[in-house]
DNA sequence: TCTGGGGTCCTAGGACCC
DNA sequence: TCTGGGGTCCTAGGACCC
């Protein structure tokens, strides 16, 4: 390789600093907001939302010009606009940002067929088997970056390690239009200083349970006994959180995952007192859900429900099903007789959503749907009619018998399985 | 401040079986 | 008569992520 084939080659080049750094998080910058951008350019240096002016509507995505006041992801667009007066609200289009969405994964996989989406906005890519083609994986995410940039106008953050978790901490510390590579022997050193929220599955609970017991910072953690973090935070989380600290996680990059769920839900721009406005809403929704499950061809065992009043408490019902299905008429059945259980007696519903759960494919819906007993049925219709033509005897002697040895036509059903 | 919509994973208790 | 332990399934709620 030369070195005066771009800038991106010379700043790894011969340095092989990356070597390892194989695991690349992509993650695209404000992306909403600068899909909307580029439909609007006069608006480029501006504080802008992607959101609803009224209503109940949170922040989708915000410039950086409207973070620079405060303004953050999931926040009420009412308290952003306190925040950022001057802040543009533009609403979602969200058919464009998976027509990008598209374009960007598809650029991603022309580096490598290892690519994990994440969300409509994010990816992981293991690039260990792309450096005799294109280079380490600094090259391979500059490239990338530029790439992105040329043909869509759009800019993303890289970030290089060799495990998915420190990829993506880098990417974050990367934004924006940034690639940050983090050598594998200067993990922990990267980690350790970072406040404990940076670690994956640390929320406002876990952090608040982690301050408790005195911990700040992931080396904080990574001091930590085991026992102590899994009393504070519960089995499964301490030991996740044990091994991040440590710069240890197993997992892979992996392109096919299968849905575990499919549902819809929707809040209200008025709480609902009618509870034939709720139903006629689980109605469209269930709609909806089976008809995603019909294009994925795949049917739900078990349907769930949630409401949430007026105060925000939040109810969950869920059934399993006698028999898989992905026909809307079903699902809302179960769904209305869950609703009908819970009494609404006129209590203000913020919010309906309907979720089809348990997944299963067409192979494992029909076995379910094998009824032993049927095929019971059917074989004593069978030789009650053999019977009435050619009488006992012969039918005693037919081969049709031999498959449940003496048990003689019109004897007992073999028990259920 | 007044909280969307799409998901995943974990916990915990009870039922049921071996 | 009282008492096991493990495994799986079901249901409800909650934390977390983007």
């Amino acid at each position: 390789m030369s070195k005066q084939d771009g800038s991106a080659r010379q700043v790894t080049h011969g340095v092989a600093d990356d070597e390892g750094a194989t695991i690349l998080h992509i993650d695209m910058d404000a992306f909403f907001a600068s899909v909307e951008l580029l439909d609007h350019p006069e608006l480029r240096g501006k504080p802008v939302i992607i959101g609803h002016a009224e209503g109940r509507s949170v922040v989708t995505s915000a410039t950086y010009e409207a973070r620079r006041f405060g303004v953050t992801a999931a926040m009420p667009v009412s308290k952003a606009m306190r925040l950022c007066p001057q802040a543009i609200v533009l609403p979602p289009h969200h058919e464009r940002y998976t027509d990008y969405s598209r374009r960007v994964m598809s650029i991603f996989r022309d580096a490598t067929p290892l690519v994990e989406p994440l969300s409509i906005d994010e990816a992981f890519l293991d690039v260990s088997g792309a450096r005799r083609l294109l280079g380490s994986p600094a090259v391979v995410g500059q490239h990338i970056r530029e790439r992105v940039q040329r043909e869509t106008g759009l800019t993303c953050s890289v970030g290089a390690a060799a495990t998915k978790f420190v990829a993506k901490v880098a990417s974050g510390r990367a934004k924006p239009d940034g690639l940050l590579v983090i050598p594998p022997a200067k993990t922990l050193a990267f980690l350790h200083p970072l406040p404990i929220r940076a670690l994956w599955g640390v929320g406002a609970k876990t952090e608040e349970a982690l301050l408790r017991i005195g911990l700040h910072t992931v080396g904080d953690v990574a001091d930590t006994p085991l026992g102590t973090l899994t009393r504070a935070v519960g089995e499964a989380t301490g030991v996740k959180l044990h091994e991040l600290a440590h710069g240890r996680d197993a997992r892979s990059v992996v392109t096919a995952t299968s849905e575990k769920s499919v549902g819809h839900e929707v809040t209200f721009h008025v709480d609902v007192t009618d509870p034939a406005r709720v139903r006629l809403e689980l109605l469209r929704l269930a709609d909806q859900v089976a008809v995603r499950l019909r294009r994925a061809e795949l049917f739900a065992k078990t349907v769930a429900i949630k409401v949430r009043f007026e105060d925000f408490t939040t109810v969950t019902r869920s059934r399993t099903l006698a028999e898989p299905s992905n026909v809307g008429r079903r699902l809302f059945e179960e769904a209305n007789e869950l609703l009908t259980a819970l009494q609404l007696d006129g209590r203000a519903v913020r919010l309906i959503g309907v979720r089809a759960e348990q997944l299963t494919g067409e192979q494992d819906a029909m076995a379910a749907l094998w009824d032993p007993d049927e095929e019971w049925r059917e074989a004593e219709t069978t030789i009650d009619s053999l019977r009435a033509r050619f009488g006992g005897e012969a039918v005693r002697r037919a081969s049709l018998l031999g498959r449940k040895g003496n048990d003689t036509a019109g004897g007992t059903r073999a028990p259920r399985s």
